[in-house]
DNA sequence: GTCTATAAGACGATAGAC
DNA sequence: GTCTATCGTCTTATAGAC
C-alpha cells in the first residue's frame, strides 16, 4: 500500500470541495463526475473508491457548501445575535453573493434542483434550511406582545426572512435585466431587515413611541 | 400535403402544453424530448418540424406555464385588485400548489434551473417574473406616507412579496419534513398578507388608530 | 407532418493493471 | 488508491420513407 493513511482523506476532501462549488453553481445534472474529478486533480476511475454514486456525493456536497458559505464566516466573527442576523441578511442578499465572489449558498442556488432527488439529498437540504433559519431566529429583535400579536411568532418571522433571502437570490440569479436584479435584492434586504426588527420600520416605531408618550 | 392547415398548430400546442407540465415539475435536464413527444401523442422525429432545439421549446414552455397557472385563473374571476392579490398569495402558497394539484408556477419550480440557461430562456423567465410582480403590486393596500416612509415603496413591497411566495414554495418543495413545509408556507402566507396590508398587521393598525384618536 | 432508423456523442458505473 | 479502458445506456439531432 504505497499511500499514506491520510492520503485518502485528503483526496476525499478535495473531491467534496470541488463538487460543492460546481454543483452549487451549475446544478446536479449539468455537472459530470469527470468535471468534478478533474477539478479535484484526479481521474474518473478514482471516484468510486470514495463514493458509491453521484447522488451520494451530491448529498455530502450540500452539507459542505453550507459550511463553506459566507453565513458561517459571519458566525465566526460576530458575537451579538441581532448584529449577526443583520449581517447574514446583508451578505446573503449582496451583489457579491449574486456574482459568486464567495461560496454560494446551496439553499438559493439549488432549491429547485433538490425537489426531485432522493430522500437522502432532500434530508441534507432540510438540515441546511433549519440551520439557516435558526441562525436568523437567534438574532430577531424582541417585539412587545401587544404590538406583534401571536400572529407573528419568532419562528414565523425567521421562516419568512429565510424564504425571502432564498427566493430573492434565486430569482435574481435568473433575471437578465440588471436593474431588476438590483431592485429585487434591495427590496428583499429592506423587507428582511424590517422583519428582523419585528415587522416595524423606524418611522412606525417613532410614531408608536410618540403616541405612547402622548397617551 | 395530407395534413389540414390547422393540424400543425394543434400538434404544436399539444407539445408545448405537455412540455410546460413536464418541465415545470422535473426541470430541463430531467425531461427528454422523447417524454414530451410521447405525452403529446407523437414520436421524437416529429419534434423538429416544430422547434429547432430543446431550449427553444423550454423558452416557450415557461411562458405557456405562466399562462396556465393558477394566478391567471384568479385574474379571470376577480375584479377588485386588493382581493385579487390576496387570493393570488393564498393560492400560490397553498397545499394544492405544493402538491401539484393545479398547474405549477415556473417561477418557483424552475428558478435555479433557469440561471445557467441561454439568454432567451432567462428573458422568458424575467417576463414571467415582472408579470407576477405587477399583479401583486396592483392589489397593494395604500399606506399613509407618514407611516410607511419612502423606504417601503409599492414596488419594493410587491417585489418582496413575490420573492417570499417563490422562495417559500421552492423551499417547501424540497423539504422532507411535513411539519416544516406547513410551518414555512404558513409563515410566508401571513407575512405576505401583512406586506400586502402595508407592513402593518391588524393589531398595529388598531394601536395606531387608537393613538391617532387620542392625539 | 409524421414516422422509423440511425448517427454521434455524453454519461454513470465497472474491470483490471499497477 | 489511482490509473486507463470499456461496457451499457441514454441523449439530441438528422436522414429519408411515406
Amino acid at each position: 500500500m504505497p499511500y499514506a493513511p491520510a492520503h485518502k482523506q485528503q483526496s476525499r476532501e478535495r473531491i467534496v470541495r470541488a463538487a460543492a462549488e460546481l454543483f452549487a453553481t451549475k446544478g446536479f445534472d449539468a455537472v459530470s463526475i469527470d468535471q468534478v474529478m478533474e477539478a479535484a486533480g484526479l481521474t474518473r476511475g478514482a471516484f468510486y473508491a470514495h463514493f458509491r454514486s453521484k447522488q451520494e456525493l451530491y448529498r455530502e456536497s450540500i452539507i459542505a457548501a453550507s459550511r463553506h458559505s459566507a453565513v458561517n464566516k459571519v458566525l465566526e466573527n460576530l458575537r451579538d445575535p441581532a448584529q449577526t442576523t443583520r449581517q447574514v441578511i446583508r451578505s446573503y442578499l449582496s451583489d457579491e453573493h449574486l456574482a459568486l465572489q464567495f461560496f454560494p449558498c446551496p439553499m438559493a442556488f439549488l432549491s429547485t434542483d433538490i425537489a426531485n432527488r432522493d430522500k437522502g439529498v432532500r434530508d441534507a437540504y432540510t438540515r441546511v434550511f433549519h440551520g439557516l433559519s435558526n441562525v436568523i431566529e437567534a438574532g430577531l429583535e424582541p417585539v412587545e406582545e401587544r404590538l406583534s400579536g401571536d400572529v407573528n411568532s419568532r419562528q414565523q418571522r425567521s421562516l419568512a426572512i429565510t424564504a425571502l433571502m432564498v427566493g430573492g437570490m434565486a430569482i435574481a440569479r435568473a433575471l437578465t435585466d440588471e436593474d431588476s436584479k438590483n431592485a429585487l435584492l434591495r427590496a428583499c434586504m429592506e423587507t428582511a431587515m424590517q422583519l428582523q426588527e419585528g415587522g416595524l420600520n423606524e418611522q412606525m416605531l417613532a410614531q408608536l413611541s410618540d403616541s405612547s408618550a402622548e397617551g
